[in-house]
DNA sequence: GGATATTCGTACCACTCGGTATGAAAGTCC
DNA sequence: GGACTTTCATACCGAGTGGTACGAATATCC
């Protein structure tokens, strides 16, 4: 985004790497906690001084939302790939539990949900690409509850979009217990629990569950 | 904790009052973030001095956990309240939700589960506390689904202990969401349709769901 | 070679943080 | 009154924050 790659022939040639750059902030904010690792401390790791930073990145704020576009890129676009796989119902919440739970790459939680936790404490910028994002995923497993309840997959009682906001928010707490250092297999436990109340019979006597 | 009242006779007499600085301190922690809320905010606020405040409570986190046993003296203890009323397993769920989803105390969330989120911001004597309560909550929440097995209230297959992790971690979540300033009703139904695992039948068709 | 353009890192800025040295203030004991 | 004791607040400390002024370095254009 924002390609400024005009390619200045004149002046001294450039030997900062803005990816290695940001996959390094990467790893520092979500290996760690994004309110917790400072400019100067990226720097250090990457082995840049603090002026070079800020002439590719601006500001703070605009380094958190390039390395959280980063993210989104490379990470969150997988989750919103089960959505869209088109395995039904049970089969696409089982991805997202399986995911969610035990993927190797969430081990220290989700970078998004980390900062959306502490959202009062992002630049504008990137509380924006937040929301966004936000808004996107909410878009997102609304769309999939939808294809399954047009396909007959899914007959709960509960309106779509509420439905999604449970879904978007059990899938969060999951990867926030990622993040705490639960144990794997209980937060699969739990997260199948929670989302069990799309694939159970309700109150209503006549009805069957498939499981 | 600690009545260091010998009540000097000599001396100059001391002017700050404890309880009000920790009652400042409280709702500083609780509506804003613990971990954003300063030293320095906390003595201007209650118009005192650093010392004075260091001499009282020796450091932040004599500071914090100070203000985390106050917070549960006055507010944990109704949580601990509706688990303990004997309303069975639908009534007692009732007034777990009620709670966390529209009292009005907690209309910034719930200060423990603040503290809990970012536990390794904290010193190490209100980390402790925050585990010592963590592992009462979990004790409370156990107790009780065990007393709604003995009564033959609750059939769900879940071991109890695991149970009561999901119990916690979804008014916890109910909890944070107050924090972030969602509508309470849609707390209300996402945490009653969370908890409703435990109230609905499950695949075994030849039990029978009360409600 | 010299003017120009661009990027580099050192060394700084003002600010806030948690915490404390210090001496004045205000009381009791004798 | 004077020794003693305890609490008070001012004024500081060192460390870390996000951010920048500035001059040296390194390239191209003429």
């Amino acid at each position: 985004m924002t390609d400024s790659d005009p390619r200045p022939t004149r002046g001294r040639p450039k030997t900062l790497d803005a990816d290695k750059v940001l996959n390094i902030a990467l790893t520092a904010y979500w290996h760690g906690d994004p309110a917790d690792t400072s400019v100067n401390e990226v720097c250090r790791l990457a082995g840049i001084s603090k002026p070079s930073l800020y002439r590719e990145f601006g500001s703070e704020d605009g380094l958190m939302r390039a390395t959280l576009d980063t993210y989104s890129d490379r990470v969150l676009s997988d989750v919103f790939g089960i959505l869209e796989t088109g395995a039904g119902l049970r089969g696409t919440l089982d991805g997202l539990i399986e995911f969610a739970s035990t993927d190797r790459r969430m081990e220290t939680g989700c970078l998004f949900y980390k900062m959306r936790a502490g959202k009062h404490r992002l630049g504008p910028q990137t509380r924006a690409r937040v929301e966004e994002l936000d808004a996107a995923a909410q878009e997102a497993y609304a769309a999939f509850l939808q294809s399954c309840r047009d396909a007959g997959d899914w007959t709960g009682p509960q309106p779509v979009d509420a439905a999604a906001r449970y879904l978007g928010e059990q899938v969060a707490l999951a990867f926030t217990q990622r993040a705490s250092g639960e144990d794997p297999d209980r937060i699969r436990d739990m997260l199948g629990l929670a989302l069990s109340v799309f694939t159970v019979v309700d109150d209503d006597p006549k009805r069957k569950t498939s499981r």
